[in-house]
RNA sequence: GGCGCUAUCGAAUAAGGGUUCAGUUCGCGGCCCUCUCAAGGCUGAAAUACGGGUUCGAAUCCCGUUAGCGCUACCA
């Protein structure tokens, strides 16, 4: 019987969650959408050194933002699950709480001959990568060197049982097979096989924290929790022999998860993957919202550069895998049945904040005009209080394709509400000439006697006036252009002026004559 | 250093041995539209890392080299 599809997305509350991250819960949660199974978050947080506050409601959060809904793991509240239900069965989602479960296995692989109790201390190891280093070579703890080491493995029965017993301090290292090849299949990578002679032998249980690596309680949880499909990034294929030589150990190769692994987003520029610090360097988020760490440093977030959780989507969608086709623009919805993890792309992709903005700029471009109008509202906020909605809509209106983010709209669109207070300079000297100070009191004659103020009205009797005088088209329409905005750009002067009306248009010129002349 | 992964225009990618002197999108340049800007239309420059094989035929399959990336913790 075909196994129901479960897949998951396993971060560990160490920080924000990374785009990257964002992308590797994206796929699995298409994955799972589209096979009809389930979508499971569980929080990896074995690393109670690294925990950072925070971090896990973060993720949570992001991943709403994007519309990414764990089936299990977090209620609607979107709070962790701690206690077993219908809904979240294997709960606690938490590993932190889920300590007692991975005792009993690591000690079953000990006694059953596939880990051993190792009673070193970090300083020794320390020590002794250190002087390796000084012959400018690696010391691993292996088939090679484990026999040397103080373990259960070299010393006698009984005094491991007493050093045990004592709780002197010991970790479980998994054992590793000698001289194996153990052969795999990635779903995006296809066959890779490893000697396991290359392989080193993984602490599975910490002393430190006495809680289990991440090795271990991943192996245990996916198991636990049925998963069929482990999606992740590319920075675990090393550990992929260890895990499947863990599933041979455990006897579960018989339900054991196909894996695939994601390669990694990298800096637009340069060397590496992409890091906090390239957000910083070149100006733009990597984050999905705003962080501010311990230390009150602030990282931007999509969210708060004005992204649209959708456009943001879509363009991690599409950083490293394509539809087969041309097609770029596609909904969540849209992607769920066309994505496929055949078509994910092996190489590292370049992150690229141009296609970025590109992507937000078409989805403000198909934004419904009333919605994108309580954005820019929402995003005005003071700035818009007292004025008419349906003047606000036609400044938006007008404005809108020159904008790829609601949050810059009103920089675009400020000259609507507010009279222009100066006039750029180069723009005086290039179009308030004298052919333009020559026309102007005809021109504003003209439109003082207009008897109605439309767009078409406007801009013919206008056009007359300039061809009929041959005048320069240009200078008058730009000096115009000039001080109904105090810039040399935005749409077309007589859009403007029937959106100001006359008595509006006329102060705003008769304002710039008497300051320019 | 060891192990692994990867390699097409500046970026993302298409072409799954022949329809390809390599297509699309972003970016860049030009032209058109035009009162400016934006948008739009048209258009230009721009790539199969290198070397060997296999084959009638290779971007595509194999090997090597090089380069990039990842891992090499009692981190995940």
């Amino acid at each position: 019987m075909e196994r129901k599809r479960r897949v998951r997305f396993a971060p560990s509350p160490t920080g924000p969650l990374h785009m990257g991250g964002v992308r590797t819960a994206l796929y699995n949660y298409l994955y799972a959408r589209q096979a009809g199974g389930d979508f499971v978050l569980r929080i990896e947080d074995t690393d109670s050194q690294r925990f950072v506050p925070g971090a896990e409601e973060y993720i949570i959060e992001a991943l709403r933002w994007c519309g990414i809904y764990p089936d299990e793991g977090v209620d609607e509240n979107g709070k962790v699950v701690e206690t077993p239900s219908e809904k979240h069965p294997h709960a606690p989602y938490r590993q932190s709480q889920r300590r007692g479960i991975y005792r009993q296995y690591a000690e079953q692989l000990v006694k059953a001959g596939y880990a051993y109790y190792a009673f070193d201390t970090p300083e020794e190891l320390a020590a002794l990568r250190a002087e390796a280093e000084s012959r400018k070579e690696t010391f691993i703890y292996n088939w090679k060197t484990r026999g040397n080491m103080r373990n259960s493995l070299t010393l006698p029965e009984d005094e491991v049982a007493r050093l045990v017993a004592e709780d002197t301090g010991w970790t479980i290292r998994f054992k590793i097979p000698e001289n194996r090849t153990v052969v795999m299949e990635d779903l995006i990578r296809g066959h890779i096989e490893v000697n396991s002679n290359t392989l080193d032998d993984k602490v599975l249980w910490k002393r430190v924290d006495e809680l289990p690596t991440y090795h271990l309680a991943n192996i245990v949880d996916d198991h636990l929790m049925e998963i069929t499909e482990v999606i992740r990034g590319e920075e675990w294929l090393p550990s992929l022999p260890l895990h499947y030589l863990l599933y041979e150990a455990f006897g579960w190769t018989d339900t054991q998860p196909r894996f695939a692994h994601l390669s990694l987003l990298l800096k637009p520029d340069g060397k590496g993957k992409l890091s906090k610090r390239d957000g910083d360097r070149l100006g733009f988020p990597v984050f999905p919202l705003k962080w501010v760490n311990a230390e009150g440093e602030v990282s931007r977030g999509y969210r708060e550069d004005g992204y649209y959780p959708e456009a943001f989507i879509n363009m991690l969608a599409l950083l490293g895998w394509n539809p087969g086709n041309d097609r770029e623009l596609f909904t969540v919805e849209e992607l769920v049945p066309v994505f496929n993890l055949d078509r994910v792309i092996k190489s590292g992709a370049r992150f690229n904040a141009d296609k970025a903005k590109w992507f937000n700029q078409e989805y403000l471009r198909m934004r419904p005009l009333p919605q994108l109008v309580e954005d820019f509202k929402a995003c005005a906020g003071e700035k818009l209080k007292g004025c008419d909605d349906g003047y606000i809509s036609a400044v938006v209106e007008l404005m809108r394709e020159r904008a790829h983010f609601v949050t810059e709209m009103w920089n675009l669109t400020s000259f609507f509400f507010e009279a222009p207070e100066s006039y750029d300079e180069a723009s005086v000297v290039k179009f308030w000439n004298e052919d333009a100070k020559a026309a102007m009191p005809q021109v504003r004659s003209l439109l003082a006697d207009l008897a109605s103020f439309d767009k078409e009205t406007i801009e013919n009797s206008l056009h007359e006036l300039i061809t009929s005088n041959q005048w320069p088209m240009g200078k008058v329409m730009n000096s115009l252009r000039l001080f109904l905005v105090g810039v040399s750009k935005g749409p077309g002067v007589a859009d403007m002026m029937a959106l100001f009306g006359k008595d509006e248009t006329l102060r705003r010129i008769d304002s710039a004559v008497s300051k320019l002349s």
